[in-house]
DNA sequence: GATGAATGAGGTTTCATTCAT
DNA sequence: TATGAATGAAACCTCATTCAT
């Protein structure tokens, strides 16, 4: 048997990948990537057909990452607005404690280069969190909206809370409960 | 460099860049906005001594025009709900009239090459409007949070509507009221 | 204006390619090409759009090269033999001058990367010639073969009579004539 | 590298290699060669030291399948025309039979990468037939050109008569005994 | 000022070959 | 010995920018 394939090494790929398109976009160098992930340039390749491939990888992994810690814990007897909040609190601590990863994930967010495909891939992890968010499209102020809504709502809030709690580490907790106030007085 | 000839073709290049932008990125190449505004590669940087700096103006140009539509028939007396709504609406007007623009604006916005200087000039413009959004910071739901977090929870809540408008143009008139009156709630 | 482009230019990068497929084959690089022909690596590509393209073009003008030579004192009211024997003599002649130029040209012929389309565009400049080996496939040994077999046998004729000719310069006249006989002696 | 394990690995190495060469020119990657032969790209480089040298056994192999055909009922009773005429038509059978076989061999007589070391290995092979070719120097229209040439010319019309029979291979038989009547005519 | 050819650094990707397993 | 991951030197090509015209 040869060499095996190293999940360690395609992990090293991502990781560096994350902070060299949060330092440099999405234009960071692939030889970049690979240096700082410690491998040759040409093994990006073997882990990666593509660049865009990669991008791809990455963007599918930051998302399945929050998601991930969302469901870790999540109270499914709980309250709606109990859903609601730890899945607000969740994604922002995320956010919060990985600066890097989130930079990424917007900019990769906003690319052409992220197929249909993949972001369809991560309807799988979102599934619970869906659920509950869509839980609040069927009562009070989101009746009747669209599918979709109320999490692209949680999420243009967070946005806005992040920034400010970037720009005020020290006020996090209550910017974050504040911020959850404002959301879910909008919503429920 | 200096003083320039024609501002005509300075607005053509500001325009095709737009368009390339939309298309392809911020990789767009100069050389393919300059075929499209109709000049040679060359005088591109005769306009604007680089790209970074040509991005940087598209930035401005974009934020400029939105504001001054809002501020074109701004109900200077009007109460705070009915000018927060107008800036709802024309704001969400532009950005449905030009997707394009709208698109441009995005990956720029997300761009760290667009500079703090740049960002701080749209201030000016912005002035009627957040003198609108912060006095919503002074009642009610948002009192005590930072400064321009009632604009960045606007835009946010704009971001989610406007996707959902893209997806169902026909509803376009319900969706931008239903947005604002989440939004309303949550703020007001 | 700007600065126009140079067939000089053109023509060293194609004399270059010339040379260094000679020497290295269709692998040669172009980076190297460039380099003999005195210009940027980039600059290769403002004249040709690809290395394909390129080897397309080069290939055209080494064939447009030996077919101007045949045709510039072509015997046309000669015999038939006689302007047989000017074609076999002049087109050896052209390959025994330029070794480097016939060593390209057989490596281009047997490629896959010339397009149908490239060698079709060879056959304006073979109309004489053609004209007087087709006639050959009128007559004598080579009747009802499919035309251009005569064209076929004396460039098949020919690559064997140069090869020993490459051996043997000195022999050159002699073995030229002999070879038009045998050549003649097979098809007339 | 030494004594080698498994012929059969050797050979399905070689016949690979035929296969991408006729599909891709020289420039087929070593990689390819060695999934269509079923080994692992490392493998290829315990049965050939180096691309180069499995490409000069290729051409070996190649030249001594057809001689040996040549060679397994060769007429060494024959009339001079008739050991003629069966090198003739058993080297146009095996080029008409493995298509693939016929286009690698060409590519690889055109390039430098066989050494003249390899090319003269196939002398061996080829005495019985060199001998018939050559007692055709020794008589008629060939008299006095050097050794070889008779073979050369025989290469070159069949070349010639090849490339037609590959447009209409429902003439096959006739073609290949009217191709041969030329060459006849011309050396006999 | 306008043009677009020229430049060459740098980008992504390929590939012969090595070497750990 | 067989494997195929790892390597890194090129290869082809792009592109922001300069500069001769």
């Amino acid at each position: 048997m040869a060499r095996v394939r190293s999940p360690e090494k395609r992990s090293a790929i991502l990781q560096a990948a994350v902070h060299e398109i949060a330092e440099l976009g999405l234009g960071a160098p692939t030889a970049m990537i690979a240096k700082r992930a410690g491998v040759a340039a040409g093994t990006l390749f073997t882990y990666f057909a593509s660049k865009e491939q990669l991008l791809n990888e990455v963007y599918l992994e930051l998302k399945v990452e929050v998601y991930a810690r969302i469901n870790a814990d999540f109270p499914h007897k709980g309250s709606l607005e109990c859903r609601a909040r730890h899945t607000w609190s969740n994604s922002l601590d995320w956010a919060i404690e990985f600066p890097e990863k989130r930079k990424a994930s917007v900019q990769l967010n906003v690319s052409d280069l992220i197929t249909p495909e993949t972001r369809a891939r991560t309807a799988t992890e979102r599934g619970t969190i869906d659920r509950t968010l869509d839980e609040l499209g069927t009562r009070g102020a989101l009746r009747g909206l669209p599918g979709g809504f109320p999490a692209a709502a949680m999420s243009a809030m967070q946005e806005a809370t992040m920034e400010f709690i970037a720009k005020q580490p020290k006020q996090r907790k209550e910017l974050m409960e504040r911020g959850f106030q404002v959301f879910w007085r909008a919503v429920r």
